[in-house]
DNA sequence: GGAAACCAAATCGTCATACTTTTAGCTCCC
DNA sequence: GGGAGCTAAAAGTATGACGATTTGGTTTCC
């Protein structure tokens, strides 16, 4: 059921067990500044802090290390790197990021993301998307239409976010599929902050099911034009709204 | 010296540690489908075949967990996901994807993802270039073209990547920033793999030094544009080389 | 004979502890 | 004052023990 394949391993996004706990607790931390860039902290303090073992702070800092958000050195402790150095693609990172104190940078970034990129996705997909890929398309953009009439922000959400990730990932980039996510977290974060528009609604409807019905019929410039429009306008509305 | 900023983390891109070099096997292993997807390794087996102890592949595999390349569950062992839920975007992963098998593949949704960010970056870093970015972006462009001339190979790798990714940096979008280090992996592995073309070289540098000019002059669409004809021209090459 | 409940083994998860290695910073000597 | 060497602090690694959980077979009851 449902856009993707393989919800056998659905859910499991998130680190399992003591260590996922601690880095619910150190990401957020890390991402607002309560631990600014340039702190040292000490494998000890943070078992003490959060009344677990060794192996459990030792496994979310490698975790932590693997996002490059700290460095680990001997005899000095664990560095919070400069932000610059952060793996900000990281799903996790992004999420503590829009949760945070810098989620209008990180809006903002994102925003400008989605206008590089899901154009160029909306084109490829008038190309790659498989027919099955082309009939969900169409039946999102009704969805959307349908709950967008009926005011249901919630559902609406729902469907926004799968027809972004579907453009995405019917372009057969395993890049862009990727941003899938990314973008589903953006859409989430605009929705909570209530920086959805009202008025231009029915324009960025219409425009959805324009880029559905360019690319069901293969017209690639069209889709991409279509998904510039909406994108731009996405990014046009969150820089007025963050004066 | 030189571009970056901060060069007091320099070299610390990677795990360090017998961690850090368990995944040097592991990574390649998976990437290269060595260790396929859904293929399930115990912890105890990898603590013999690598000569380490438990804490040690615990953290290996936490940081691959990280990286959504395997999943860890009690009873059953740690299993290796499917690639399309790989962060696809990790530096790691991406080199060992282009040391791999499926270096064609990652190729290709790079040079696409270049064509979307790249033009984009342009357009933005002739808004927002510091002064000091301008300058530094004019003199590259300038030793790009004396680079080329002499037919220096190394020293041009090298510029070009400095170049591409200054661009990236000055759009003043950090994750487009972000993606200076991917795409230099990506010119590095182009150069490495002979698919460096040789005629429209000139064309080429042309088109950088045009890039510059424009970004310096503040001229958006034209540093757009300019940019999106060498990506595009390094994706059809590329798409012609991989045939 | 089949289905539901139960049990046992396998494997990861966590903790505690001991030892090793690195290295920042101090001391002491020249 | 500067450099060689010492010291101690912190992370890195190894190991043993126990806990938690999931799977899959086995038993039992209808």
């Amino acid at each position: 059921m449902g856009v993707g394949a393989g919800d056998v391993y659905a859910g499991r996004m998130e680190i399992q067990g003591l260590p996922g706990r601690l880095l619910d607790e150190l990401g957020p931390a890390l991402a607002s500044g309560e631990i600014p860039e340039g702190a040292v902290l000490r494998g000890e303090e943070l078992e003490e802090r959060f009344g677990v073992s060794r192996t459990v702070v030792r496994e979310a800092v490698r975790i932590l290390e693997g996002m490059r958000m700290v460095a680990s050195r001997r005899r000095v402790g664990i560095t919070v790197l400069p932000k610059s150095l952060w793996d900000v693609f990281d799903p996790m990172v992004i999420r503590w990021r829009l949760a945070g104190s810098d989620r209008p940078a990180q809006l903002r970034s994102l925003g400008s993301l989605r206008v590089a990129v899901e154009p160029a996705a909306a084109a490829l997909a008038a190309v790659h998307a498989t027919d099955d890929d082309r009939r969900e398309l169409s039946s999102l953009a009704v969805e959307l239409t349908v709950a967008a009439r009926e005011a249901d922000l919630t559902t609406f959400l729902g469907y926004d976010i799968a027809f972004h990730a579907l453009v995405l990932r019917a372009s057969g980039n395993e890049m862009f599929a990727h941003l899938g996510d990314t973008v589903g977290a953006v859409l989430t974060g605009r929705t909570e902050y209530h920086l959805m528009p009202h008025q231009p609604e029915q324009y960025a409807i219409r425009l959805h099911r324009e880029v559905a019905d360019a690319i069901c019929s293969g017209h690639s410039d069209e889709a991409e034009q279509a998904m510039r429009t909406i994108v731009t306008g996405a990014l046009e509305e969150l820089n007025q709204q963050l004066s």
